[in-house]
This record gives structure tokens, C-alpha cells and sequence, in this order.
DNA sequence: ATAATATGTCGATTATCGTCGACATATGGA
DNA sequence: TCCATATGTCGACGATAATCGACATATTAT
């Protein structure tokens, strides 16, 4: 992942409708919601919402499929873990002291690596 | 960390000089670098760079103390490693999935948990 | 005090972004 | 086919952001 796509990406998530948007598929996992439901749930015209998932999209954090009238929207997972990575390798190999806390408090409730 | 402070730091760095800036003091730990060295070593006017740290600051996610005639700015340790265990933390509980493989990819280069 | 260096602030210009009405397209049912 | 539903596209407006010249402030040396 280079600078130009890491930018693409983090200014995708640093605006509120769609950091919530992201929020509410990361938790469907793929399963993922239709474009409709995701903007009656956060309260946005359904165009402004269609906007901002293609915004999304286009920064290789969510997919959509169709099915029958409605487009599903779903979690990109290689997409976000390679921004994540990204973020994370550049602290880590810069400073250890931020990652150490960041593994500690997130390893415990969730996933176990080398398991 | 809620949604908007969330917003703002993604927002901060989700511009390319700020994020070469950002990975510039990254590896540079609390030793820092000047304003001035910064803008030289991106080939950035010192003004805009001023104006472009001061939204790193502002974001939380770096520092500055003054040593004579100069600046230093450094990573801000606690409010990076908020961001990014917010980021996690997000992914994780919704989706082990996207934790897992960036968790195996970081830990053998650099931070032991648990340690 | 004066000058050189280092950085920050102001203000204006241009570019980009967020929003939403109006219209277009796609799907499925009557 | 005709209509309702679901979503996307276009275009315009207002808001916010990026950039940089000019000026202001802070520090140090002579």
C-alpha cells in the first residue's frame, strides 16, 4: 500500500456519515446491508448516502453486490487490513512503545495470534 | 475516544503532506525535528508546513516544545496510540477476521505482547 | 541595537468536499 | 406494459481546506 492509496483511505474515513457507515458494516461482517438500510438507519438522504458509499468504495474499504432491487454493501476485509497494517507497521517499526499497549489492550478480548 | 475526535485525526492525516510529515516524526521518536527541517526534507514552504503541523497537533498526534531558536515537533505517543487502538478495537470486536492476519504480520517484526 | 535565523499568523485565492433537489436507471410485481 | 421500489448520477450551491506572499514574533550572536 502506497502514500497516494493510504491517503485515499483515511480521508474516506475522516468524515462522520461515513466513519459511521463503516462502523455499521465492520459489524455485519459479510452479511453486509443494503445502501437503503444504511441510510435510514443514520438518518441521511438516500442519495447523499449513495455518494459517500461510492466514496468508500472507490477507497477499497467496502464491495456491494446486488441482490434482486437491492445493492448489499459489505466490509472490504483485505482492503482494511492492509490500511490497518499499513498504519500499524509504520508505527511499530518507528516506535514499539505505540503498538506494545495498542496489541495488549486489543489481544485479550479478541483474536489470538499464532493460534 | 468518540466519533468526532476519531473524525478529526483520520481527517489530519489523510493528507499527503501531513501523513509524510506525520511518518517522518513516526521514526524519529521523542527525539523530534525541527519545524524548519521538516519543511526542507518534504520541499514544503515553512508557512504551509506550519499551518499543516498545527492541525497534526491539534488532531492530537504530535507534540511540540521549543530548544532555542527552533521548534521540535515529536509523535505524541498517547494520542496515536489512541487512534489506532480505536481503529482496532473497532475491526476486532466486529470482525476477528481483519484483526487477526494484521496482528500475525506485526508482532514478529517488533512489538511482543505480553512481555 | 542591529541583523540573521526560525517559526508563526493573516489574508486572499483557488481547489476540493458535503449536501441535496431533480432526473435517470434497474428490478420485480400487478 | 405500467407502476412502485431501490439505487445511482448530475449539477449547483455553500462550506471548508490547501496554498503561499507578506508581515509579525521570538531567539541568538555580534
Amino acid at each position: 500500500m502506497d502514500i497516494t492509496t493510504t491517503v485515499k483511505s483515511l480521508g474516506a474515513l475522516a468524515q462522520e456519515s461515513r466513519l459511521a457507515a463503516f462502523r455499521l458494516l465492520v459489524r455485519r461482517g459479510d452479511t453486509g446491508m443494503a445502501a437503503g438500510e444504511i441510510a435510514r438507519e443514520l438518518s441521511i438522504p438516500h442519495n447523499t448516502m449513495s455518494s459517500h458509499l461510492a466514496i468508500l468504495t472507490n477507497a477499497g474499504l467496502i464491495n456491494s453486490r446486488r441482490e434482486s432491487r437491492s445493492i448489499i454493501y459489505s466490509i472490504d476485509f483485505g482492503g482494511t487490513r492492509e490500511l490497518l497494517s499499513f498504519l500499524m507497521q509504520d508505527c511499530c517499526q518507528g516506535q514499539p512503545e505505540i503498538c506494545a499497549p495498542i496489541l495488549d489492550s486489543v489481544l485479550p478480548g479478541c483474536c489470538a495470534p499464532n493460534s
